[in-house]
DNA sequence: GTCTATACGGTGATAGAC
DNA sequence: GTCTATCACCGTATAGAC
């Protein structure tokens, strides 16, 4: 039970925030160091190399959301639409706390694909296999899961990926683009049901 | 009227490659000059450094797709979702060509959003504004502009930027990742549809 | 564990011969 | 225009004293 915060978790800290903004190719070790306030020989005496403690901050990062968005997926006393809506809720509350998460994993994947190996992204396997169901009921239209779901994630995702591009385009300050993150939910929940009702109830 | 390439085209051939596969950050002037059979010296001789020479590149890249898409805006024999249509099967066409182009440009613009200035993106504007006409008279549910406009975008964009990660999620060869891209433009169109159209017609 | 010092290669960029 | 040689600097990584 130690009072004070450890190197190595202040490394942690550093490193999860320069990477966050920097990228892998951006980021700079003696910049980490610094921020942490110690010098780059004590970055490779805890972590062996950049390689490793950029996986290690791209671990933490994915594992640390999923457990809360996955969790509104669970509940089996809720209607699907229900789910959905805690999803949609719970995704969104979770990007706007991580703005930077979505491009700084996208980045990463991209750039190294064989990354996702140590990762077991079911929760988009689950909603679509939960569609199915409710296809199979009749609840909702005969839509593509995998072609709804890439539809979901993307209506969270997209726009903290393209902040800039959109505030530029259509003239927004920074306080009416989070305003217009703030309301996303709303407009996303509307969206996914009436693609999901189709000529439907 | 010359018949060989010039030494300039091809290092800005070389240029679009290397930026566009590892990013401003990850790109090495040295792997340009290589790709394109020159030493570095004649990349700062032609182009004096590395942020301009990715500067045009990416101007070049942003106006290179932009008349196309747009293209299938302007034509007012058109209805509006005949237009729609255009503009999603336009966009993503142009996009199923230019796999990386928005990874890339997100990415640039991220890094350093004054880029965006040399720009003038109205087409998100235009189809914000056709929609306020079209909710006037009528013929489309009064959805938010910007929020379906991020939302149209989004569901052409993302299939391209989350690739990897999906077909780790769904288990999906490459071969079925592109067929899914390249079936996307109907369901876009529906989508987009069912959001327009709403309790309506 | 923490530091200083340093190795070694690569970086963008420039000078100057041809 | 094109090249070689070289610059000053920074990158990651390591060795060794304390």
């Amino acid at each position: 039970m130690q009072e004070e915060v450890t190197t190595e978790q202040r490394i942690l800290e550093a490193a999860e925030d320069v990477f966050m903004h920097e990228g892998f190719a951006g980021a700079r070790m003696q910049q980490i160091a610094d921020k942490a306030g110690i010098n780059k020989a004590m970055l490779h005496y805890y972590f062996r190399s950049k390689d490793k403690l950029f996986e290690l901050i791209l671990q933490y990062k994915m594992r640390q959301f999923l457990p809360q968005i996955t969790a509104a997926l669970r509940d089996d006393s809720l209607t699907f639409f229900d789910k959905l809506d805690r999803f949609i809720m719970a995704y969104l509350g979770m990007l706007r706390k991580n703005t930077r998460l979505p491009l700084f994993i996208i980045s990463a994947i991209n750039r190294n694909p064989e990354l996702m190996a140590s990762f077991n992204l079911k929760v988009g396997r689950e909603i679509a296999e939960m569609m199915q169901q409710e296809i199979k009921k009749g609840h909702i239209s005969p839509v593509h899961p995998q072609q709804f779901v890439l539809t979901l994630i993307g209506m969270c995702i997209f726009p903290f990926l393209a902040r800039p591009i959109f505030r530029s385009v259509f003239e927004l300050s920074n306080d009416d683009y989070d305003h217009l993150i703030a309301e996303r939910h709303l407009h996303v929940m509307q969206y996914a049901r009436a693609i999901l009702k189709t000529a439907r109830e």
